[in-house]
DNA sequence: ATAGGGTTAG
């Protein structure tokens, strides 16, 4: 530095020749552009600028010197504070020929670069704080405003003016800023920083003008990079009102034709978000966009789109993405096959998922695909296999875990294994599981409790259940909403009210949160055991909770005021779900149907019926025994009999057991047992499967008339169709058959045998 | 990969 600057001085003292042009051009070129600068700023040296020697500095400006952006830059930088860049840019205003128009805005981003340079902390900031350097940078801006100077911006200026206004979060002057600017100052890194702030301020709209000129192709000089993708691919998974659907393809695909691409794990992401929000048809394009594209697609990206389509049961998509992995050479992984085996096992296609995870399983050459099955597979299977009642298989599966691999059974797989079995009923082999479970070191989940729980209450074993949960509370685990659904469930159930309402309030008080199915299944319980006070009350509670009521949930209500003949609080309910937007459904209309029909209201029932097919709500076999019920109930059965018999004619809507048991209730109180068993003989012609009701009904018939034959030959039938007894049967037939001298016949009856022929009996007597 | 709810006609 030293050197070249006494190299300077010397040249000074011995100017050059009078040139010609064409030396002076020759010597333009031998001169190095750091003594042309050199020499400027000396020239530049006075601060005033009255005192520059405006025609050596234009020789040397704008002849001398080469056209060249950095030069000028290296000048005004070199001035050392952004004022004198300034004068310089004064300077240069009067004074540059069109053809160096340029040099201004170099000159102007000298003096933004200077301005935000770290000033050193004086006495003065001291006292006053940091002199603010965004604030100079910004004055700086409006300065070249107010000169209406038309220079355009380099895109390092513009860079620098974008940070002061992010920095200073001027958003909309940040917008105003960015529409005015001239193309040539824009960057792909600052149109990614303009991206980015307006995302994060939720200005969407000003976001995608930016992104719209960034894949315009005119505009190569700032078109999306990698940064871009990242800002747009990450914004895609995160918010749903950034583009609709249509654009999330069309963006994706834009990009990818820049070889803009997401990276596995950010496609993935995107593939799981669309699919979780069931837009499972924008998820399948932008895969298949970026693999037409070139992009790298893995299994993970696939397995995201294959778990989507299971959701939507869409087989056909699922098989051509397998077809497609398979030609593209993805290799499937373990998540891939777990996918589709689960997948199987939930369309109950059991078999065929024992095929493959049997070929998965098969040691050599039968397993082509190199996945070993992981513990996840084997529960899967397990569960699948539990689901369907092949408990037995799953219990030969665990045994393969302990047996003859390296997979240790967890908690998952004996509590798919305990489910099966309480749901096949064999709750003690249930219990054997989890004693199993436990001395193998395994911790029992919160759904394991559930499972036990609600299996043991689903056997009529609700007090075994409280007991269970009693002996986990003292292990330290908690029951959840779940656990308490199937209490409530229970106990509401066997009509045990009190101690439901019991452990709803037991739920609250240890801290656990309802959630809406509990709510809705003490509601329910309530309802039906009739105590509309209370039902109300746990409604306000859950609307306090901030749930809402749905449709079943409101017929359960309303079902229950209709019980009570409240029919103003019933009308109140459906005033509400149009209040509220909740639709009517089906079971909305027959319960209303049903009710009004009993009240002998035909015209309300007909208007009821009328609006019903009017919403798109078909009258089902409900719908017609509720008519048929209220015909019955006004003693008119030869209408009754007319609905039925163009039901049985007309095959669309084919009667079942419960209109049979209506039509043969009313018929015997009609007395018209003949009718009746005529009925029952059709019951057996058409398939339709007697049940308990039925045979109570018919045999109150056939005991008001006292025809006795009848009644042991119904009593055959009715062990053959597997219906046994309740309490209403015995109350038909205890007092009469003793009174006839045949209670020994009712104890035959009672334990399952046939009675109609002593021999008969004698026979099935050596055989049991 | 595993657990819980509710309705209408008798």
């Amino acid at each position: 530095m030293l050197a070249k600057s006494k190299l300077l001085l010397l040249r000074r003292s011995h100017p050059p020749p009078p040139s010609t042009t064409l030396i002076r051009h020759c010597s333009t070129v031998s001169d190095s552009p750091e003594s042309t600068i050199t020499q400027v700023l000396k020239l530049l040296e006075p601060s005033d600028k009255n005192h520059w020697n405006s025609s050596k500095l234009n020789t040397l400006l704008f002849e001398t010197l080469s056209s060249s952006h950095k030069h000028f830059l290296q000048i005004s930088l070199r001035l050392g504070s952004s004022s004198k860049a300034l004068t310089f840019l004064e300077y240069l205003s009067h004074n540059a020929p069109s053809t160096h128009h340029f040099s201004l805005s170099s000159a102007f981003q000298g003096a933004l670069e200077l301005s935000t340079e770290k000033q050193h902390p004086s006495l003065f900031s001291a006292f006053h704080g940091q002199p603010n350097s965004e604030n100079n940078v910004l004055k700086l801006y409006e300065y070249r405003k107010s000169k209406n100077w038309t220079f355009p911006l380099t895109p390092k200026s513009g860079l620098i003016l974008f940070q002061c206004f992010e920095k200073g979060q001027m958003i909309d002057d940040l917008v105003s800023f960015y529409k005015e600017l001239d193309p040539s100052a824009k960057s792909s890194r600052l149109c990614n920083g303009m991206l980015r702030v307006l995302l994060k301020f939720g200005r969407v709209e000003d976001a995608r003008q930016v992104l719209d000129e960034m894949l315009d192709p005119e505009n190569v000089e700032f078109e999306p990079d990698d940064f871009t993708g990242e800002i747009v691919f990450g914004e895609l998974v995160s918010r749903r009102s950034f583009v609709a659907d249509e654009e999330v393809v069309r963006l994706v695909t834009k990009l990818g034709e820049l070889e803009v691409f997401p990276d596995t794990f950010r496609l993935t992401q995107l593939i799981s978000k669309l699919c979780a929000r069931w837009k499972n048809r924008v998820a399948w394009e932008v895969l298949h966009a970026v693999m037409k594209l070139g992009c790298g697609v893995d299994a993970a990206s696939c397995n995201a789109m294959l778990t989507g389509l299971g959701k939507e049961r869409d087989i056909g998509r699922m098989n051509e993405l397998l077809a497609e992995m398979e030609e593209m050479k993805i290799r499937p992984s373990v998540v891939t096959f777990g996918i589709l085996l689960n997948h199987l096992c939930k369309a109950r296609r059991i078999d065929e998922a024992l095929q493959m995870f049997d070929r998965l399983r098969g040691k050599g050459e039968s397993n082509v695909v190199g996945v070993e099955p992981d513990v996840v597979l084997y529960n899967t299977m397990i569960d699948g296999l539990c689901k369907v009642g092949r408990e037995e298989e799953g219990l030969s599966l665990l045994e393969e875990m302990k047996t003859t691999t390296k997979h240790r059974p967890n908690t998952v797989t004996y509590n798919s294994l305990i489910d099966g079995f309480c749901k096949a009923g064999n709750i003690n082999y249930a219990h054997e599981l989890y004693n199993q479970m436990i001395a193998e070191g395994l911790q029992p989940s919160v759904i394991t409790l559930n499972t036990l729980v609600d299996g043991l209450c689903k056997h009529g074993k609700v007090f075994s259940a409280v007991e269970f949960f009693n002996e986990m509370k003292g292990k330290g685990l908690k029951g959840n909403a779940a656990t308490y659904t199937s209490l409530i469930s229970a106990f509401c159930g066997v009509n045990n009210i009190d101690k439901a309402m019991q452990y709803f309030d037991e739920m609250l008080s240890s801290g656990c949160s309802p959630d809406a199915i509990v709510y809705y299944t003490l509601i329910s319980g309530l309802s039906t055991a009739g105590r509309m006070d209370d039902a109300s009350l746990i409604v306000s509670k859950l609307k306090e909770a901030g749930f809402c009521l749905d449709t079943a949930c409101y017929n359960v209500l309303i079902s229950g005021f209709c019980k009570k003949k409240k029919s103003e609080r019933a009308y109140e309910m459906l005033i509400e779900m149009e209040n509220t937007r909740v639709r009517l459904d089906t079971v909305t209309y027959n319960t209303l149907v049903s009710y009004l029909g009993k009240a002998g209201d035909f015209a309300a029932a007909i208007k009821v019926m009328k609006k019903m097919i009017k919403e798109g709500h078909e009258p089902n076999v409900v719908t017609y025994g509720a008519v048929i019920n209220a015909f019955c109930l006004k003693n008119n059965v030869d209408e009754a009999m007319k609905i039925f018999k163009e039901m049985s004619a007309t095959s669309k809507i084919p009667p079942n057991t419960v209109i049979y048991n209506i039509l043969i209730d009313a018929l015997c109180k009609n007395d018209d047992v003949k009718k009746a068993l005529s009925l029952m003989d059709d019951m057996k012609v058409r398939g339709v499967r007697p049940n308990t009701t039925t045979y109570n009904a018919i045999l109150k018939g056939i005991r008001d008339e006292k025809m006795l034959d009848k009644a042991f030959v119904l009593m055959d039938r009715m062990i053959e169709d597997a219906c046994s007894p309740d309490y209403i049967t015995m109350e038909i037939l205890t007092e009469w058959l003793s009174a006839v001298g045949e209670i020994e016949k009712l104890k035959r009856f009672v334990q399952g045998y046939q009675v109609s022929s002593c021999t008969e009996s004698l026979a099935e007597h050596f055989v049991g």
